[in-house]
DNA sequence: TTGTATGCGTTATCAG
DNA sequence: CTGATAACGCATACAA
């Protein structure tokens, strides 16, 4: 690929006259600009932009950290944030951590040698001593789905305890009194937030949730199949049934829809998440709504307002809580 | 943050050493090895890759340009990408194009900017000649889901053709004679492809396809009933329909659900391209299988073969055409 | 308005 | 085994 010198060479000017043409800051004749952007033309040049990093000492970059690609939920996150970052002309790296604290630190610390500016990082597996670490650090650091006291300002989270109330909470409503859960069996925090406010609204109502009607299973469809076979296998008896997510909501449709149940009519389920899925499954999902994109557009704004020169954005170091709503479609009903 | 010279000084040794502990491609005694790696600790040192760009003329770096992520076909497209590109230690740039030329080629540009070595690039919009440039220019430069003839090698493809004869094949071979399709109303190549396979496959069982039976929207749930509601409207008579992709066929599903049609005892339902929704809706779609995952593997491995040192991998330049099959749920029956 | 010189952080070459 | 030194491609302070 052709330098800056060449281009100079060809223009039969220094390369500090291309450099003022690509930059465009200083004023430089009309005729040798033209000339210049002839030869740009000519060479297909394009800038180094590892030559400007250095100089510039700036990337216009922001980095990525989640779990993986392929889940639609993470898919949403990751084009909020690229929508963004393009607005703002930031180039995205992404990387993924795989629930493997090794991983999702040597994924940052990658992100960190090719200088991203930014980092909206989504860590399940990294102690909050570490993040804490890092987001002091980083500046442009900011954390997402995840709350640290100590970094407040940094953490864009969804309140997951509210989240499992407003599941029981609904459920109790219509009705029901033999309440099945079934969780992932990842150790994830949010799992465990769900189901202490699921507990917590339990309790309110009144309504016992014995160990036997917990399951566990992979966070997708299989794993939604799975742990719903088991509770069955177990001879639980429940007439509504809490899902960590979407993707498991629909395993456990279909799952029980096999053995001769109607949904809602025989079994009421609830979701999490509300993605796509959840509208085009049949019967239509009832779910809580995680609003993912929003939270991290904001989330990638705040990275960006944190490394920016003026600090118009960064006053308002309010709090960055998003919280659950119940979306009724057609999958829980009264008892 | 820290650069190498003040690991060095800290160190009490010189760059030049220090680098070599980083690259540990020359010996260097123990003693002082030590010393600098209590240093880089210390310090928290991260080489900067610009610079080591810069120097070794090489990043390590995949371009990826995609419509958008945020469709789960595009991001299992993606994510299989990242998961090849980590395996060989290389970073993932991710870039939008949004079925725009002007977009993508500024997504390209910027991705050469960034002097990433191989790109894996799924291009909508630009024309083929503007491609074949690229291809020329750019050693790793990789197509996916488009064939171009003049730079077949280079290109990862789908046969849309034989996908749109497998739809029509087997509502033939059920038994249905009145077939709708609904199609894309974006003008994109894939769609016009999968029609001519229709086509072919429907004069060869004799089955006409009036001009009324084709239906246009949305390439998503919502496109999906708006277009079948349409043909409904205008009082076409279908037995079978047939659907640009899976997310236009639950849609479908959907519309034709609440007009007390059911599926597939009064209509039956073909989707396009087995994204995880054709599992998990119901009924669980029958649609034609896209490869993606796989197509997405190659492409990498394709790319990042193309400018590696040793041409082992190249050897076999033959072609990177992938075909269709038919995943039978349960949303297509006899007539 | 334009050119020269310097430095960004790293690696590689060459001495020592 | 280690230390100067040059070079990578570009932007900028300083001269002209």
């Amino acid at each position: 690929m052709a330098t800056i010198k060449d281009v100079a060479k060809l223009a039969g000017v220094s390369p500090a006259t291309v450099s003022r043409v690509l930059s465009s800051t200083v004023v430089v004749s009309p005729k040798t600009k033209a000339r210049i952007e002839k030869a740009i033309a000519e060479l297909d040049f394009r800038p180094n932009a590892h030559a400007r990093a250095l100089v510039s000492k700036s990337t216009h970059t922001i980095g990525v950290v989640i779990s993986q690609l392929a889940d639609p939920f993470f898919a949403q996150m990751a084009s909020s944030i690229e929508n963004v970052a393009k607005k703002r002309k930031f180039k995205v790296l992404v990387s993924t951590g795989s629930l493997d604290a090794q991983k999702e630190l040597t994924a940052i610390k990658s992100l960190q040698a090719q200088r991203c500016e930014a980092m909206v990082v989504n860590s399940k597996a990294l102690a909050d001593d570490v993040l804490i670490d890092l987001a002091q650090r980083i500046p442009g650091f900011v954390l997402i789905n995840k709350f640290i006291p100590e970094i407040s300002e940094r953490c864009v989270w969804f309140d997951n305890i509210a989240g499992g109330k407003v599941m029981a909470d609904y459920m109790a409503s219509l009705g029901h009194t033999a309440i099945a859960v079934i969780s992932t069996k990842e150790r994830v925090y949010d799992a465990t937030h769900r189901l202490n406010g699921i507990r917590q609204s339990l309790d309110a109502h009144q309504i016992a949730l014995p160990e036997e009607y917990i399951a566990h299973g992979s966070p997708d469809y299989d794993g939604g199949r799975t742990a719903v076979e088991s509770l069955i296998q177990r001879g639980v008896k429940f007439s509504a049934v809490l899902c960590y997510n979407d993707a498991m909501a629909t395993g456990v449709i279909s799952a029980l829809t096999d053995l001769g149940k109607r949904i809602p009519d025989d079994v009421s389920i609830i979701g999490f998440d509300d993605v796509l899925l959840a509208k085009y499954c049949m019967p239509k999902l009832t779910t809580v709504k995680y609003p993912i994109d929003i939270m991290a557009r904001k989330a990638t704004e705040l990275a960006l307002s944190l490394i920016a020169k003026d600090q118009t954005l960064n006053q308002n170091a309010k709090d960055y809580q998003y919280r659950p709503f119940l979306v009724k479609r057609e999958s829980a009903t009264k008892r």
